[in-house]
DNA sequence: CTCTAATGAAACGGTACGTTTCGTTATTAA
DNA sequence: TTAATAACGAAACGTACCGTTTCATTAGAG
């Protein structure tokens, strides 16, 4: 596929790291990611898989979850979100483009699955995903800021309650492998952040 | 610490299932991951533990997941959703006796993180999860239709959404080893699925 | 020209997987 | 009473992956 595959053999280039490897270990990471998912994903298989020896991979990756995350990172698009001009069409947008629609179509849903597991088991990997979640939410929260300063709603509203709850609802979509299911009720999730499940009133 | 440990030996006790031997093996599960986390969890360490073959184990419990949920299993209470009177007092109990208070006390939070971990790498365990996470929740239902009885909420409100969103935001706590920070928002939490978190109207 | 460092291959000891075999035990059905 | 059935613990099986170590090879860096 790659040119990479067509390589009859890497060998050292000398004192310094070879980006053939680097190359062919992301791409055998990614490849088995994608075609056997997370249950066969090792170190060995892709280190066969890239023709690579293991001591090159754990020479460069101190663990999978690291190795896991720079595949994660190859698909991770700019973070950006198109004003669409309402809260509720940017929260919706949030939902389709940044999260679970992100995750569906993309390798990214299997790979960042597999990086909340290894987070329940590996403290490092733990505060890895604690320190990126809270820098994407901090980041997201600039969609509510921007609903208040067009007056839209309140200065006084939690911003981080909104996002936390919008977020909250696609992890856990996706780590019951509910992704494409839940995309189908986008807007009634939306809506009943913004304006209550209940239909009670505010006061 | 129990009977089970001073029996010298456990033998059959013929063509039918031996108590003291399940009971021995949900013991030593349990002890394994109070004293050594997830990591330390695995078949041998728990057959070894509790003097128990491990064709023992697999002839009742085909995975480790499903011997994980039988361990948190033991932890659940009376599957009851004391009625306070108001849904919101009924939401706020369920979060802090049910959720997160539930886990907070450690040993059940790790067992259900383990469990959830586990459902990202292994099929069948994924199943037996959503399968339980399904039943758990029409139960939680309940709560809701309680409400719609009493006449506080109209007969229309989708009470799948409302469990959902309390669960989902339990969840994002419990995988993120927040769970003791999460207590102290529940009653904003709630307040926000009812009423909105975004102080507008429903029309 | 020597020193240094990265490479792939192979093998290491260790651990856990899930299964099979075996001798023992006691309930159940004939 | 007897034979069939089935669960029990122990041990061993082959397989897989872990993370590390050795080795000959390669070529940049000093």
């Amino acid at each position: 596929m790659t040119a990479t595959d067509i390589d009859e053999a890497r060998r050292s280039i000398g004192a310094r790291r070879n980006p053939a490897s680097q190359e062919a270990i992301l791409d055998a990471a990614e490849a088995i990611m994608r075609e056997e998912g997370i249950a066969g994903f090792s170190i060995e298989a892709v280190a066969r898989r890239a023709r690579a020896g293991k001591p090159t991979i754990y020479r460069w990756w101190p663990n999978r979850t690291v190795l896991m995350l720079d595949v994660y990172r190859r698909f991770k698009n700019a973070t950006q979100f198109p004003d669409t001009g309402t809260l509720r069409g940017d929260l919706v947008a949030f939902l389709e483009n940044q999260l679970l629609g992100f995750w569906k179509d993309r390798l990214c849903g299997t790979v960042y699955r597999a990086v909340i597991a290894e987070a329940q088991t590996n403290a490092d990997a733990a505060e890895a995903l604690y320190a990126y979640q809270a820098e994407r939410k901090k980041v997201a929260v600039q969609i509510v800021d921007r609903a208040k300063a067009r007056g839209e709603i309140g200065a006084d509203v939690d911003g981080d309650l909104i996002i936390d709850m919008i977020v909250s609802f696609a992890w856990h979509q996706l780590l019951l492998g509910r992704v494409g299911e839940a995309m189908k009720s986008i807007e009634g999730v939306v809506d009943g952040i913004l304006i209550g499940c209940a239909g009670l009133r505010s006061s």
